[in-house]
DNA sequence: GCACTAGTTAATGTCGGCATTAATTGCTAA
DNA sequence: TTAGCAATTAATGCCGACATTAACTAGTGC
């Protein structure tokens, strides 16, 4: 978390329940008491506890007294809430990035993930998709260089993780998406501020809409 | 954290150790090892954990294995990246606030806050003055009522707290702030999306601006 | 049959303790 | 004196336990 360390039993279960979570192996709404957790990990109560602190200040879990951790689900309005930072801070983002020049070597994570997208696609690996779009965006905020939004980046991500999966194989293969990144990604190579920042927030207006309008469609109120 | 009920000794915990960072009392940089903490607390080492971690995640302090836990200093540079978010942030809330066309008993609030700072001024009480403008940020995001934004804010307003209330005694008295601050109002009042959102984009670079170039002028590194 | 109450169960909140091991101190030797 | 090493100190990581008390169950009265 903070300092860099041989990871802690601690850090191991916050990892294993995070994945846990992201992967639906705890589904949203799945409700268990820590000493169950504790046996399942093999790990005593203190320290689940401490990995459920965290997941709970990240926003995936709810601790409830005397009934145990529940893995919180996502609704269209907590979709809203999130895409709605997202659609404000990553423009600016991508502006700023954009404005530095960046050259083709610090490009190539990006690259590499927008190829990983394509490629994905083509072999219609949606799992692969959805880990070549995270990695576009953590390039983004790493060239950035703000820690704190690359943070938010990732709890967000987190949160609406499950989701994306969910919608994503309720609808047409993301074509436009992989469009719109290549465009992003030459705004960024011609170093061009304002078509970078206006792309990347129809890129976002647009992967809002339309996720949150499948939610609703579709009738999922919780995920 | 997540569930409203009878404070914990933790919560406690918690909210005293917030406090006393917030206050300077515990300066940055500061270090105690948790038996100490929890000695004068007077609770057990778990219970100061479990409050150090979720002060960790919050980015107030840092959890270094076998020297206790610091408080976390505050840089030019995390200034930038904080108020980098809420420039990106805040001035998107606002416009879809004044989108909503807010009712004056809505708006209460943030009237009351704005008051509360002109009154503050007057009485050059720079403390006062700064507990209104957290307080007419915090009304926008309560009006807004994307809560995940009320969050962010909130964990980045700690973490510029101290920061802020250095700055604000080496400088002339926030009168263009308070300006600022009341047209920020008049465009809710008219339901102004547009300059809403100019004018709260204005007064968060201007203020990030100003700040910054205190803090660089000083020669104040960390904080 | 239903409402209410007493008794039971079990999860949390919290504590103190122990082993491990990093950091520090003090000692020895060159 | 200083470098290197051994002994000491003490903080963490982790555990198991206990009191409290909410939630659940069964039993009683109407």
């Amino acid at each position: 978390m903070s300092k860099k360390a041989k990871p802690t039993r601690a850090d191991d279960a916050y990892q294993t329940l995070k994945h846990e979570i992201r992967m639906n192996i705890m589904p949203p709404g799945y409700q268990a008491p820590e000493p169950e957790l504790a046996l399942r990990l093999g790990v005593s109560r203190t320290t689940v506890r401490e990995a459920l602190i965290r997941l709970d200040s990240e926003g995936l879990v709810e601790l409830i007294p005397r009934r145990g951790a529940r893995v919180l689900p996502i609704s269209a309005d907590d979709m809203r809430e999130i895409y709605e930072i997202l659609t404000s801070i990553e423009p600016d983002a991508a502006a700023r990035v954009a404005a530095k020049q960046p050259s083709a070597q610090e490009l190539a994570p990006m690259e590499m993930a927008v190829a990983d997208m394509e490629l994905a696609l083509k072999r219609e690996d949606l799992d692969a998709w959805a880990d070549a779009d995270d990695c576009f965006h953590l390039a983004l905020h790493d060239m950035h260089g703000n820690r704190r939004i690359r943070d938010i980046f990732t709890a967000l991500n987190d949160q609406v993780h499950r989701a994306r999966m969910v919608t994503l194989r309720l609808r047409e293969a993301p074509v436009k998406s992989n469009e719109e990144h290549r465009k992003i990604l030459q705004s960024f190579r011609d170093g061009d501020v304002e078509s970078a920042k206006r792309r990347f927030l129809e890129h976002r207006q647009r992967a809002a809409k339309e996720l949150i309008g499948i939610l609703v469609k579709s009738g999922i109120g919780q995920l």
